[in-house]
Formats: structure tokens, C-alpha cells, sequence
DNA sequence: ATCGGAAATG
DNA sequence: CATTTCCGAT
């Protein structure tokens, strides 16, 4: 620690002052940026919440371009170059355009930014709570503010997440603007002079999130969980639909992030993992009551509190089509689903849908550190496709060639690899076997389609050509939004085999007051050492990797296929081997059970599942036990 | 305005 | 890798 060391010096270590970004201090990234512009008041008629949760609007386009071009140094920037990064976030689901609403924009709150970043909040510095806060969905009004994270947040000691007179506030609030170095480049036209910014100094990172969002495992650990009711896991078909985002077949664990010094590295981890998407448009989106449980009042760290949070978590998760498979297997909590038979092997008799019986106790980590995380990469931009310009080779044309603003140079932060990790779902654990879907994509192409364009995001309903008509897309009534981005574009009509996550359907809704949810006994003193526990984790986070590579195949169109995969099998025979279902096209791994009809046994899946996970946990457990 | 492919960039 | 840059299409 560090701390208070020199008055006048600040001694925290780089990874310090970037919180949010991974640990590899890249540059700040345009959604970090504007959500920091979110959060001031000055910049309110530049860009200022509206609408819905997580909605903003760009009201000065051009200004918030020049904002960020300063930011980053990058002069010509103009909102048509900004808009297209924005896009970009649309794969990655981080944004989703507003549709009708010009230069409205919307985070993916629900999904990404919750689990990713509890703590956002977007309330601005000084003052709170004006309006920054985007109304939360349920409709409470307060910003909520997630439990802080685990004390062990080893990072600051005192680093109160948002105290206005916090150690380095200085510091980050004047990185929190846009001063930027000087970009050095004679052409710097401008670059930001915007309001009495001073004068950057050190900009050590770049940015200062400091209150933003302050992420960090433990809460991840706590979120990790979900058994899901719709636990999909057997759901055939359902796989993720095509959005592109699996994670990145590298190992997990980013290992630290940064060498320095301080040692500290393994403190930022990037984002977290978290929930992917596996969209699932049909439901009906509930309101749900639930999630905001605790809005009102702040929130306290007492378990009771926790607890509720965490249902409310979950409860979103449900209303908002998130995928449990986000969820599976996490040593530290586990939820109990809707429905499910006992666990484990028992017998198969009645499934009491809930109550489900085994106060399975699994410890939340909370003091805990966790074990790293593991984000889960996201992968989007698909590499340069064998495809490439189909175009022709008619117009070869240089780019801009020369031309670069030049200087650029500067900026020294690490460049370590970081990136974001946003969950990717994980639909190998349940081992989705999809039966059906890889007999349509089968049909597609068994040898290597010629060129086909596979839709990257629509994908599995590429195959179908068949009606769909109009229903979906169109109207302009604005569906909810939420789930305007899950939906692919014409989606839904078939419910038999559509393979698509319907993970939720059929599990009946949770219910709202029974959710038994983890027992939170909070035992485990932090130890943070184990790191043992880490490398299981490792071991698991590639193996679903390598399930999720698997079952790919064609789908995307974005989204490289990386070749890795199957990797090393582990030492023994099996221990996890959960997954499979899928292609089964690598085959090696055993046969997964044959799911009859996957839509009629979906029990049978889920069962199957909730042993495993219960396993996998029990054995998590034990491991972790001696560690 | 918005979308998204493609190539370039650091 | 996350944009930045350019651009044709809608």
C-alpha cells in the first residue's frame, strides 16, 4: 500500500487510475468517453441522458466529436468517423442505436454495463444526482448504486469510489476531462481548449474514471451464478444466435495485466464478464418489479441487502432475456432454478419446480477476491474473412495515404493487451445440444459454402428463408428497445425448433417472490490466496471456450473462428465434461447424451445440467478448500 | 441519418 | 484490438 504517501505526489500505482479499463491502461474507449460526458453537467447540451434507461442523445454532434477526437488526439475526427466506432458497439453490444430518435443512442445497460460496472453511476461529480442517472427500468428513480466492491478490492485502500476530495481526485478529475496530452501534431487544430480545463499535466492514464465504475471481481463472483431457469442448457437449439461474441479462446486470465512494479497487476481485470446475450426476443418483458429492490434507499453491504440484490439481478436476467448460460457454473453462488429436479443424481422422480430442496450452500465470496476473472473476450470485428473484397479489385486505392496527422506519437501507456471483456455466454456449458441446429446448418453447407453470406447476427434463422415476413423488423413502434436488440431481425415464429435461446421460455417465469436464491452464508474469510482455485477456474473457462469455438462453425460472419479449441484435454478423463451436444463435430470428446427430443426433455437436459453444476461447484469447493 | 464493409492505424 | 478513415448503399 501505498496510499497517502507523499502529500504531494500521488503513490497509487498506474493500474490505479484506470479502474475501468483493463489492465492493459489502453487508451480510453469512445463508450468510456461517453459515458464520462454523461456524467457532467457541462456537457449537457452536448449529450445528456433521455429516454430510457441507458438512453442518451447526442444533441451537438459535432461537438462531441471534437470532444473525442481531442481526447484521442485524432483532429479530423467528426461525427461521422465517431458514429461509426458507435456502431461498432452494436455488435459488440455495448450500445444499440435508438430507432426514430436522431443521434439517440443507448447502452446496454441491462445487459453489459450492469454486470460489468455496478458501480456506475452515473451521477455526476459534485452534485448528485441531477439527472444524470438514466431512470432505471423498473422505475425507480434513484440511481443505484451497487455495493461497492468487496473491500478487498485491493486496489485503493481508501479509494472511496466517488469522494469528491479522494486522494488522487485531483488527478482524475482533471483527466476526467478531456485534457489529453497535447497531441503534439501542427495540425492540432484545437484540440481542446474546452473549458478551463487546465492543463494536463501528467496525465498518467488517461482518464479517471474513479467513479464510474469500479467493477472488480468480487462483485463478478457474486453475479457468476445462475442456474438458470432456463438453463438452457439443454436446449437444443439454442446456442447463441449468432451474435458474434465468444469469448476469447485465450486463456481467461489475463495474466497480469500489468507487470509493473507495484505487482499489483492482477488487480484490473478488464471488464467482466458477463452476461452474453442470447437474446431471445419473444418474451414478453416484464416489467419487472424486481429488479430494483433496493432502490430506493442506498444500498448496504449487510447480506440481506446483497441478497436482494442479487435477485434482482437475476430477476433481470429473466425479464431481460439475458442468458443464464452466462451464469453457469460459478463456484460461489448458485441459483436455484424455476424448475428443477434435484440435483445431482437423484433420481429423477418428481422435479418440485422450485423449492428445489438442497440448500446448496455456496459461499459467497464476498470479502473474497476472486479468482481473477475471466473475461470472457469479446470478439468482434471479424478479421479480414478469407473473403475479402468481393467487390473486385477495380479501385485499389490507398487510403488516405499519406496524410496522418503525425505526431501521434506520445501516449505512452502501456499498450499491453487488454480489451474488454464483456461476457460472452457460454452456451457450451450446458452443453446445448443442438440437435436441430446443426442439422440445418448442416444443410447449409457441408462443404465449405462457397460464399454465402451468412448474417452474422441473424444467423441461425439464416437458414430459413421462410416467412418471417414482416413482422419483426419494421415498425416503428418502438418494441421495447431492450429486446429490439436481441432480436435479430424477424425472429420468433417458430417455436419448435427454432434454435435460437429460448432458454427462457420455457421455464416458466421465475417467481418473483420465491426465489430462494443463494444462500449467502458468507463463510469464507478472504484468503486470496489460492491461486489454485484460479487455474480451475482456467480450466473451465477453456473448456467452455473451446465448446463454444466448436459449435460456431458457420455462424458467424464476423467473429473470427479462432483456431484454438480443443487445447489439452485435461489430464484425467473427464471432470467436467459438460458440454457437447453440440456439433460434436471435433470428435473427441465423448458423446454427449442424446437428448431425445431436445424440446421434450428439456428436463433431462437440466438436470443433467444442474448436476454438473452442482459438481463442478463441489469440486470447485474442495479444491478450493485446501487451497 | 444511418448502416456496415474494408482497409489502415498505432 | 479498437477504433479511424473512406465510402457506397439505404
Amino acid at each position: 500500500g501505498k496510499t497517502q504517501g507523499r502529500p504531494e505526489r500521488i503513490a497509487f500505482p498506474d493500474w490505479a487510475y484506470k479502474p475501468e479499463s483493463s489492465p492493459g491502461s489502453r487508451q480510453i474507449q469512445l463508450w468510456h468517453f461517453i459515458l464520462e460526458l454523461l456524467r457532467k453537467e457541462e456537457y449537457h447540451d452536448v449529450i445528456a441522458w433521455q429516454g430510457d434507461y441507458g438512453e442518451f442523445v447526442i444533441k451537438d454532434p459535432d461537438e462531441v466529436a471534437r470532444l473525442w477526437g481531442a481526447r484521442k488526439c485524432k483532429p479530423q475526427m467528426n461525427y461521422d468517423k465517431l458514429s461509426r466506432a458507435l456502431r461498432y458497439y452494436y455488435n459488440k453490444r455495448i450500445l444499440h442505436k435508438t430507432k426514430g430518435k436522431r443521434f439517440t443512442y443507448k447502452f446496454n445497460f441491462n445487459k453489459l454495463v450492469l454486470v460489468n460496472y455496478p458501480f456506475i453511476d452515473m451521477g455526476s461529480t459534485g452534485s448528485n444526482v441531477p439527472q444524470s442517472a438514466p431512470p432505471v427500468p423498473t422505475g425507480a428513480g434513484s440511481h443505484f448504486r451497487f455495493p461497492p466492491s468487496t473491500p478487498s478490492e485491493v486496489l485503493s485502500p481508501n479509494e472511496d469510489l466517488r469522494s469528491p476530495g479522494g486522494m488522487f481526485s485531483s488527478v482524475a478529475r482533471r483527466m476526467a476531462r478531456g485534457s489529453v496530452s497535447d497531441c503534439s501534431d501542427g495540425t492540432s487544430v484545437n484540440s481542446e481548449i474546452e473549458e478551463g480545463n487546465a492543463g494536463a499535466g501528467e496525465d498518467r492514464g488517461e482518464r479517471g474514471y474513479r467513479s464510474i465504475i469500479h467493477p472488480r471481481l468480487s462483485h463478478e463472483a457474486l453475479f457468476r451464478m445462475y442456474g438458470g431457469p432456463g438453463n438452457p442448457v439443454g436446449h437444443p437449439g439454442s446456442r447463441h444466435t449468432g451474435h458474434r461474441i465468444h469469448p476469447d479462446s485465450l486463456s481467461p486470465f489475463p495474466v497480469s495485466p500489468l507487470p509493473g512494479p507495484g505487482g499489483a497487476g492482477l488487480l484490473a481485470p478488464p471488464l467482466s464478464p458477463a452476461l452474453s446475450m442470447t437474446p431471445t426476443s419473444h418474451l414478453p418483458y416484464t416489467p419487472s418489479p424486481t429488479l430494483s429492490p433496493m432502490l430506493g434507499s442506498h444500498f448496504s453491504f449487510n447480506p440481506e441487502d446483497m441478497k436482494r440484490y442479487l435477485q434482482a439481478h437475476t430477476q433481470s436476467v429473466y425479464n431481460y432475456g439475458l442468458s443464464p448460460r452466462a451464469f453457469l457454473h460459478y463456484p460461489s453462488i448458485v441459483i436455484p432454478q424455476p424448475h428443477r429436479p434435484a440435483a445431482d443424481k437423484h433420481p429423477p422422480h418428481s422435479a418440485h419446480p422450485h423449492t428445489h430442496s438442497h440448500p446448496m450452500h455456496h459461499p459467497l465470496h464476498l470479502g473474497e477476491e476472486p479468482p481473477h476473472m475471466s473475461p470472457f473476450k469479446f470478439k468482434l470485428q471479424p478479421p479480414p474473412l478469407g473473403r475479402k473484397h468481393r467487390d473486385s479489385q477495380s479501385h485499389s486505392k490507398p487510403r488516405q495515404s499519406s496524410l496522418s496527422s503525425g505526431s501521434g506519437s506520445m501516449t505512452s501507456t502501456s499498450g499491453l493487451g487488454s480489451s474488454l471483456s464483456f461476457g460472452s455466454d457460454l452456451s457450451s456449458a450446458s452443453g446445448s445440444g443442438l440437435i436441430s441446429a446443426s442439422s440445418s446448418m448442416q444443410s447449409l453447407n457441408s462443404a465449405g459454402l462457397p460464399k454465402i453470406k451468412v448474417e452474422p447476427i441473424s444467423d441461425i434463422e439464416s437458414e430459413e428463408e421462410v416467412e418471417v415476413t414482416d413482422i419483426s423488423d419494421e415498425d416503428p413502434d418502438e418494441r421495447d428497445e431492450e429486446f429490439e436488440l436481441f432480436s435479430p431481425r424477424h425472429s420468433r415464429p417458430h417455436p419448435d425448433e427454432d434454435l435460437d435461446e429460448d432458454v427462457f421460455k420455457a421455464p416458466a417465469p421465475p417467481p418473483p417472490g420465491l426465489m430462494p436464491f443463494f444462500t449467502s452464508q458468507h463463510s469464507n474469510p478472504p484468503q486470496t490466496k489460492c491461486i489454485p482455485l484460479k487455474l480451475r477456474f482456467k480450466r473451465r473457462w477453456s473448456e467452455d471456450q473451446r465448446m463454444e469455438a466448436s459449435q460456431e462453425e458457420s455462424d458467424d460472419k464476423k467473429v473470427r473462428p479462432e483456431e484454438e479449441r480443443e487445447r489439452e484435454r485435461q489430464s484425467n478423463g473427464r471432470m467436467e465434461t459438460e458440454e457437447d451436444g453440440t456439433g460434436s463435430r471435433e470428435g473427441d470428446s465423448p458423446p454427449p447424451l442424446a437428448y431425445e427430443g431436445s424440446l421434450a426433455t428439456p428436463l433431462a437436459s437440466q438436470r443433467r445440467v444442474s448436476a454438473e453444476l452442482h459438481r463442478a461447484t463441489a469440486q470447485l469447493s474442495l479444491e478450493n478448500k485446501d487451497c
